[in-house]
DNA sequence: GCATGTTTTGCCTGTTTGTGCAAGAAATGA
DNA sequence: TCATTTCTTGCACAAACAGGCAAAACATGC
């Protein structure tokens, strides 16, 4: 049986039944379990499935995007960041908080008697929120985009516009020291500009793979950064670029 | 089986019922217990969920200390009335939703498979209706009253402005056929009254307790009602003065 | 044919991860 | 209050894992 050929198979069984087990496809293929997890690996590696515990699962390519398929990747580590992020408020502050998976896991990392004024156009950072009696929450509406599980558009600018913050805990969807931080949406890059220029910091906690990546939309300079919580295993010629730029670096 | 799979499952049936018991779901996977609290422990920190005694329930607005109270009430009556109410919605249609139990339930009673504009202030609706992806959904921010889990205030007064809808659902406090709706707060019924300005009919559906009842802040008359859902054993003669007034009846 | 280098594969190594069990802590309901 | 259920924690065991290594299959050049 040939490498392709079983890669094919693969493929084939993940259409159907939207997982396959290692142990399985071993016995299917008659080959050693090893060689099918090199086979996974591989898959994998090219984005064409999803690698777990056991086997591996169709990579949903449709809600890869959507923030609730997102959210389960990197748990421990965005935790670890969130909690080292919440270490820079100081209670009496006032936040704009944007999407994203890990600025989700910031607001829930919030003491609960911390006072603040927290503004965000992100649903999920809002429920995480609403049962902090302390915290003085604005939600900024608009049109709801579903990948992206915040509100955008003219509604969304406009509310903006009228508040100020002194931290701005901004989702970067790419970060390069050359590029600055760019989104991949053009609406969502514009309610991040619009918070960014309303707000007297900017605080980013970026897990290690969104470190050296662009895409498309520009949000800030590499410069405008304030606070940047990374990973402790970040690789520090990239932290040194940022620091000279005038970034604080945090290791959660 | 994948512990991968297990979550999805877990993500499915609570996406279905609201709520999953770790028993329930040991014996359906054949494992242990002690698993699957892991596995919700593991779903709980990335905030796909809130676990619960006994269990976990949806991690959405709805499930907030102070509206979770009340939507421990009644949840029978409200299902039956949501059911009710959606039979009213034909395909196209935009709505504004405010908040309250009821209309949450109704939120969730909507086909999944029907296109529709909706604009709501309550957090509790907007995330029922985040994965409908054929509703266009709008946020209506502002400042956030965790009592009512609503957005209220000038910002929120400001985009209702904007918007009209062909049928507005309130979520009644108080209805009374000489005092007509009322609210608990200012606020609150300065947003609705909002609402009911821009939008062409006004749905309520209440539960009994609320009929023949009456809040400090009026709204609007009992005139302005067209479709009035109730329990099958709402008392006649109430229902009867408000139908004289125009309002047309459904029995749930 | 022969030698060389590459690729694939299976096996071995230690390590990581998931699971079930048991004991103690906590929450619930009477 | 007490009894029961549920939960967390620590532990042990088995399964799954990555990486290194060597044998076999293959291609390439002489």
């Amino acid at each position: 049986m040939l490498t392709e050929e079983r890669h094919q198979l693969i493929r084939d069984q993940l259409a159907a039944d939207g997982k396959v087990l290692a142990g399985e496809l071993a016995s299917r293929f008659g080959v050693s379990e090893d060689t099918v997890r090199r086979d996974l690996r591989e898959l994998a590696k090219a984005g064409l499935l999803r690698r777990v515990y056991g086997g591996a699962v169709a990579s949903a390519p449709f809600a890869a995007a959507s923030v609730s398929q997102r959210s389960a990747h990197a748990v421990e580590e965005k935790a670890r960041l969130a909690k080292t992020a919440v270490g820079l408020l100081v209670a009496g502050q006032s936040l704009f908080i944007d999407g994203g998976t890990t600025n989700e896991a910031i607001a829930r990392a919030i003491p609960r008697d911390m006072e603040l004024t927290i503004a965000t156009n992100s649903l999920g950072v809002a429920s995480a929120l609403v049962d902090r009696p302390l915290v003085e929450l604005i939600v900024l509406g608009g049109r709801y985009v579903p990948d992206l599980g915040t509100c955008v558009g003219a509604d969304t600018l406009a509310a903006v516009a009228q508040l100020g913050a002194d931290l701005f805990f901004l989702g970067s969807c790419g970060l390069d020291v050359a590029r600055g931080v760019t989104a991949f949406d053009s609406a969502e890059a514009e309610v991040k500009r619009a918070m960014a220029k309303n707000s007297a910091g900017i605080v980013i906690a970026v897990t290690n793979d969104k470190l050296a990546t662009a895409a498309p939309y520009r949000v800030a300079g590499a410069d405008a950064i304030r606070h940047l919580v990374v990973e402790k295993t970040a690789p520090p010629a990239t932290l040194a670029d940022f620091q000279s730029l005038g970034a604080q670096i945090h290791f959660a």
